[in-house]
DNA sequence: TACTCGTGGTA
DNA sequence: TTACCAAGAGT
């Protein structure tokens, strides 16, 4: 099987730009930014990236905010801060060399089990697996496991699969083929199996089971959350208008990322009362509501949530960060520079516009 | 172990 | 519209 599943790799691999030119850094980073992100999200991210972070040093050197700029839409930040941190380490305690033994790999931030064995079989050719989404699909159906996916057991055998399975002389290359395989041929809705390599492998196959596996946990439903938020406008004579913005806290969803302070709308509050509360409590001031300036849906990972934006003024208060790692008041024409997740930058753009 | 952590594409 | 997914890690 591993003969075959690497000749059809050989013949039917992508070009993808970590590919191209190999080199652990790459590698590292393209591995970190493909953590549960789409191959075509990554390409235009991994190019900037690679522009202005080449290699280690420069990027152990460089400030955690632009760090963030480049990869702000990406999601998951704490993968970009552990990038950053995890560069630091390499450059303040291991020379400035990439290690290659997969353990110690795991101890950086950011690199688990799954990471530190495709680093360690692509980038440095040693015998690691490296158990990734795709290679649960595949080996799910040539095992034609029933157990659900992701429960201890499973993940047991998937691994013990994973080590047993591993072609000793091309590691990286098998690890590589599995998940292209996984991309291309044992997708998970409508596999191609009549085209698929290890096909006479694939105990699914015979059992008429690929439809049924990988076998899924239930999945629980997500709260709806109703949230509001400020757009502070600040008006002085002879100058640009200025919006306030407030930076995240460092740990967190959308860690040490600036947003248009705001919050959850309790039950029996307006939308409004809302945000003169959170206001209050955030930024120890009192704001006036000018207006509406708009309304915003977006799906997290596990919740979802429907923002209402208002246009306010503050006078000559002087808020206060209380939650807020910081406080800035910006230009629009500034508000670019700033790392924010996507509705703060769907509510920058629309400011730029007014 | 179960939950948290983004975003964009697709059925 | 909703649910699920897509090269997982940290707590």
């Amino acid at each position: 099987m591993q003969k075959i599943l690497l000749d059809w790799f050989d013949r039917n691999k992508r070009t993808l730009p970590w590919r191209t030119t190999r080199t652990p850094y790459r590698t590292w980073i393209s591995e970190i930014m493909l953590q549960q992100t789409r191959v075509e999200t990554v390409i235009p991210y991994f190019l900037r990236w690679m522009e202005l972070f080449p290699d280690v040093a420069t990027l152990a050197a460089s400030d955690e905010q632009s760090v963030l700029k480049c990869w702000e839409g990406l999601g998951y930040y704490h993968r970009a801060r552990a990038l950053h941190q995890t560069a630091i380490i390499i450059n303040q305690t291991m020379g400035c060399v990439f290690p290659s033994d997969p353990k110690v790999m795991q101890k950086l931030p950011g690199i688990g089990r799954y990471t530190a064995g495709a680093i360690a079989s692509i980038a440095f050719g040693m015998r690691a697996a490296a158990l990734d989404g795709n290679i649960r699909r595949v080996y799910s159906r040539t095992a034609d496991i029933s157990l659900p996916l992701r429960s201890s057991e499973c993940e047991k055998i998937l691994w013990q699969i994973a080590d047993e399975l591993l072609d000793p002389d091309r590691p990286g290359d098998y690890n590589e083929a599995l998940m292209d395989l996984g991309n291309a041929i044992c997708t998970s809705s409508n596999p191609r199996c009549e085209s698929c390599p290890i096909q006479p492998f694939c105990l699914a196959y015979v059992n008429h089971t690929v439809a049924m596996r990988p076998v899924l946990a239930a999945g629980k439903a997500i709260p709806h959350y109703q949230v509001s938020a400020a757009v502070i406008r600040k008006s002085e004579n002879n100058q640009p208008d200025r919006f306030l913005l407030a930076q995240r806290p460092a740990n967190g969803l959308l860690g040490n990322l600036w947003e248009f302070p705001g919050g959850k709308i309790e039950e029996d509050e307006t939308a409004q009362e809302c945000l003169q509360r959170e206001i209050r409590e955030e930024l120890n001031s009192n704001i006036s509501i000018i207006k509406p300036f708009g309304t915003y849906r977006h799906a997290y990972t596990h919740f979802r949530v429907t923002l209402q934006a208002f246009l306010c003024e503050i006078g000559d208060q002087k808020p206060d960060p209380v939650e807020a790692q910081a406080i800035t008041w910006a230009a629009a024409e500034d508000l670019d520079q700033f790392p924010m997740g996507k509705i703060d930058r769907l509510i920058a753009q629309q400011i730029k516009k007014i």
